[in-house]
RNA sequence: GGCGCCAUAGCCAAGUGGUAAGGCAGAGGUCUGCAAAACCUUUAUUCCCCAGUUCGAAUCUGGGUGGCGCCUCCA
């Protein structure tokens, strides 16, 4: 598989450092509210990426974080007067409502910073031991002239930063681009023990700190948004290739923005719509399908009738799940016929053109084409009287690419309906064969009332349940 | 000022040297009591513009034009 790194800014065959495994980093949610579209796609990304790798067979422990302590937090947690904790603890449980719902995996740990704060401080005394952190008035500054490579990542040069920086130059800082490892504590501030005083920890250091607690101090992947590269992850190199003298992460994967009116959605702009929201209107999986129909580098925009033409997208592939459900209902045990055998080994080329596009950095949107050629040549050579073997087969494969990206996890169908629904269908046959149009329609406006569609087939009736959105 | 990204049909979007995937929307047709679904046909002689390299370029090079992002918290 093929993986473009930022770090090279080249596409790279993925190499794990233990075959067979994969250990991968991606930051999580500031939990001081809900989180919004823009937010959504790293999650869902990175979250089709760790599903992939899972079904190429890697063991992946993957790892996302919940920074629960920085301004942010303390500002929420004032105005809505509950201590930073509390604010926590509800949007951690808000977040995983709406991770839940998108179909993002619970990643293997998530861990959270005020929970490590002892493992920080230890790395921040290492960081000052090494002579690469030092302390004015209580704070902790990383010295980022003693890191040579600072810039390796986002491409730029110290001294260019420095002529552009917005930074405030005050604090007694060393360097422009030195920045927070510990800051000490304000009035009013939550703050932890520390040899350099009460304080807490600066944003970098966490993510650093929990990744290599949790996988390591050479990591296979980390990951997110593209607006992380600086400096959030040029100083999470420094401190931590700083700290262990170790490559921190191997392959630095960024997904793009989503912009609205081609402007980064974003918090400060406030052009920005909340996971939470937009599920009141549509389909969670109606979100996760735009997310996945671009690829994840590419900027996309947000709108409605985006939004709108994924949700008829979708549709399409239900209608193609429930036909197949329908067909493996009622299709006959037999034994395939010569053609039916090269029909069904000639679904394998599914499954390759599928796994050669996910092999090229996460090429989602040409795996999507895949299926829906998948859809098109299933609709129109599968029949009721079909092989039971061979429809199996075709659902089976078409679940499994399907569930890859998260898709389709929804039942909609099942073995058994109530006996008085199944008489009521009968019931409407039965008119329909008399010719009572009245009749059948009340039974078929009545069923679908209950959450329940029937289509007439030439084959005959089809029911599945209505797809919420 | 430094670093970087993007431009493909009405809309969305793959493709990055070999003659334009897929989805949505539209048109026509098949099927059909109606509805729905499905299937078939159709919708870019052409990939922002100009020049160059090449037998061959949407794809490579140079130059433009337009849009966006990071360098400050941000996915």
């Amino acid at each position: 598989m093929k993986l473009y790194n930022t770090l090279t800014r080249q596409k790279e065959e993925f190499i794990p450092l233990v075959e067979g495994e994969v250990r991968m980093y991606s930051c999580g949610p500031t939990v001081y509210d809900y989180f919004h579209i823009g937010n959504a796609r790293p999650f869902i990304i990175f979250d089709t990426l760790r599903r992939y790798m899972e079904y190429k067979e890697y063991k992946v422990i993957f790892v996302q974080n919940f920074t629960d302590i920085d301004d942010k937090m303390i500002n929420r947690a004032n105005e809505e007067g509950i201590s930073v904790k509390e604010l926590g603890d509800r949007f951690i449980e808000e977040y995983f409502k709406d991770a839940d719902a998108l179909g993002i995996k619970r990643a293997t740990f998530h861990p959270r910073a005020t929970e490590h704060i002892d493992d920080m401080i230890a790395f921040i005394q290492k960081l000052l031991e090494k002579g690469m952190a030092y302390e004015v008035d209580g704070n902790i500054y990383f010295d980022t002239s003693t890191s040579a490579e600072y810039g390796k990542l986002s491409g730029q040069r110290l001294e260019e930063l420095e002529a552009g920086a917005r930074v405030d130059v005050e604090e007694g800082k060393k360097n422009p681009m030195d920045f927070a490892l510990w800051k000490a504590q304000k009035p009013g501030e939550p703050a932890w023990d520390s040899p350099w005083g009460k304080g807490r920890p600066g944003w970098h250091i966490e993510c650093s700190v929990m990744a290599i607690k949790y996988l390591g101090e050479t990591i296979d992947i980390h990951s997110g948004g593209q607006d992380l590269i600086f400096p959030h992850h040029e100083n999470e190199i420094a401190q931590s290739e700083g700290a262990t003298g170790k490559p921190f992460a191997r392959y630095w994967l960024h997904n793009g923005y989503i912009n609205v009116d081609n402007q980064k959605m974003s918090k400060s702009l406030g052009n920005f719509f909340t996971v939470r929201e937009i599920l009141k209107e549509y389909d969670p999986e109606v979100v996760r399908l735009f997310m996945l129909s671009a690829h994840y580098r590419n900027p996309i925009n947000f709108g409605r009738d985006m939004l709108n033409q994924a949700k008829s997208a979708l549709e399409r592939l239900y209608n193609c799940k429930n036909n197949l459900l329908h067909l493996m209902q009622n299709a006959a045990d037999k034994e395939l016929t010569a053609e039916e055998e090269s029909f069904a080994d000639g679904l394998t080329s599914y499954k390759r053109k599928f796994e050669d596009a996910m092999d090229d950095d996460l090429n989602t949107a040409d795996a999507l084409a895949a299926i829906f050629d998948m859809v098109r040549e299933l609709n129109s050579v599968l029949t009721p009287q079909s092989p039971k073997k061979l429809v199996e087969k075709a659902y089976g494969l078409f679940d499994e690419l399907t569930g890859v990206l998260g898709l389709l996890r929804k039942a909609t169908s099942q073995q058994e309906l109530d006996a008085e629904i199944k008489m009521l269908i009968e019931k409407r046959q039965q008119a329909r064969k008399e010719r009572n149009w009245a009749v059948a329609d009340r039974i078929r406006d009545e069923l679908r009332e209950r959450g329940i569609i029937l289509e007439d087939t030439p084959q005959g009736v089809r029911w599945y349940f209505k797809k919420s959105d």
